[in-house]
DNA sequence: GCCAACGTTGGC
DNA sequence: GCCAACGTTGGC
């Protein structure tokens, strides 16, 4: 079991769209090391830090699920997509999703300034300064860490 | 294989 | 909106 932190825009798609549809695919992921994770690493029950990126303010919102272990992420293939990769071969498809399952939304998220003044979290990924992988594993201390914190704030 | 140019991410 | 960080592309 590997414990993920992922990173979304909320404006494009946020938690609260995970609460209202449940599982998703999470689509779109067009980053090398990030696919090698999903690829690779990501199995069915693995839990998820799920980040709102380009937020007000930016920080981990709760948690997700990963319901379906990886498959080829069908937008790359459809060229009305803003995801679509027209050199990737359809017989080796280059890039995949996983789905995710809604788990629980905080009442107010654990915001990156307090990630960074967490001595606990000092060496976590996205407190790094230019962190921009917006998939990668985090330490089950560190993601224990973030949940307490988290549900301290209330679990709606 | 190097590296400059360019594009994207994401905090602020 | 700015810009630092960093990944990708393509000329050589």
């Amino acid at each position: 079991m590997t414990a993920w932190l992922m990173k979304s825009e909320p404006d494009v798609y946020g938690l609260s769209d995970l609460k209202r549809d449940q599982t998703t695919p999470w689509e779109g992921v067009r980053n090398y090391q990030a696919r090698n994770f999903l690829r690779d690493d990501a199995q069915v029950g693995d839990l998820v830090l799920f980040y709102h990126s380009n937020a007000e303010p930016s920080g981990v919102a709760g948690l997700a699920r990963v319901a379906r272990a990886a498959y080829p992420d069908p937008t790359q293939f459809d060229p009305k997509s803003d995801y679509a990769d027209p050199t990737s071969p359809p017989d080796a498809p280059r890039w995949v999703t996983v789905d995710l399952a809604f788990v629980e939304a905080w009442r107010a998220p654990v915001t990156l300034a307090q990630l960074k003044a967490d001595s606990a979290l000092e060496s976590m990924e996205v407190t790094r300064r230019g962190s921009r992988l917006s998939v990668h594993p985090v330490s089950q201390v560190h993601f224990d860490r973030v949940v307490a914190l988290g549900r301290a704030n209330g679990v709606l």
